[in-house]
DNA sequence: TATCAATAGATACTGGGTCTCATTAAGCCC
DNA sequence: GGGCTTAATGAGACCCAGTATCTATTGATA
């Protein structure tokens, strides 16, 4: 049991304290936890791994988490809604239905062909939100080599 | 109280039956109900105006028009999952943040664009969810009216 | 029209999430 | 460092959407 947060987990009390939330040691365990994950997660997941903590305390420092930008929503292909870490900014997630595993999507200019084709049905566009499915590269390799 | 199903009420019945599904009269009220949605609606909704049937019919009901592919799922700007009846195949939606209401959108095609964006970060792509949000039509106009 | 599986309805239950409220502990000021 | 103020915590009640179970009903077919 690791005493110290790691850097990621640091960053994510830094976006709160910045925004004048109190640096306490439940937030940091759950900060720690959630740059732990490597997929996408639930709020029984961190449950899981922070037994100590509250219910409420762990929805209360996810809900301020996904307010202030750092922990995304995800949206699984079985319309499951979870959590990530997030990039800041606009991004999308590829997600691979075999290990569950969850990438950025970096490089895709949808909001162009978006902004066309929306107008032309005399809708102004504001937002969107798209997930990708399919198999990560790993997921692929091992496909084939099981062939 | 109408006792005949409109014509698209009797769509969603009709797709049951071809499914092997019993035309019963709780369906038909059911696929009444959805048909007169005008925009995307939850199962409460239709708990609402159908407060005769049993709860749990009324999911069992959604659930296989679902499943039957009659009705879809959409995904609401702040999360919220609700219904919406599909025309079928694989479409997208743009939903109006100010209305509420949902049109499909037609002609829009991102799936060679993520499939190229995709395989540029070694990923195999197999599907994905889009949701447009914006202002349709009715509603820009009624700003430009307000100013 | 009798039969019988599919369906319905009542209701208990589940699981994710919120609310309340008394207690604890950060952060700040001296 | 010690006390004060207020935000944050934790326990647990509560809520709500959806599911499971089980008996009664009903639609389709022979």
């Amino acid at each position: 049991m690791r005493k110290r947060v790691n850097a990621l987990a640091e960053q994510l009390l830094e976006t709160l304290e910045e925004r004048g939330y109190r640096s306490t040691s439940p937030r940091r365990a759950v900060a720690q936890a959630i740059a732990n994950q490597d997929k996408p997660f639930t709020a029984e997941d961190l449950r899981g791994q922070l037994p100590a903590l509250g219910r409420a305390t762990i929805f209360r420092s996810l809900k301020l988490l996904v307010e202030t930008g750092v922990v995304c929503r995800v949206l699984l292909e079985d319309g499951d809604l979870q959590y990530q870490l997030s990039h800041r900014g606009h991004h999308h997630h590829l997600l691979c239905v075999e290990c569950g595993s969850s990438q950025d999507l970096l490089g895709c200019d949808i909001e162009a062909l978006l902004q066309q084709t929306s107008a032309s049905h005399g809708f102004e566009l504001s937002g969107h939100w798209l997930e990708v499915y399919g198999r990560c590269r790993s997921c692929s390799v091992k496909e084939l080599a099981a062939v």
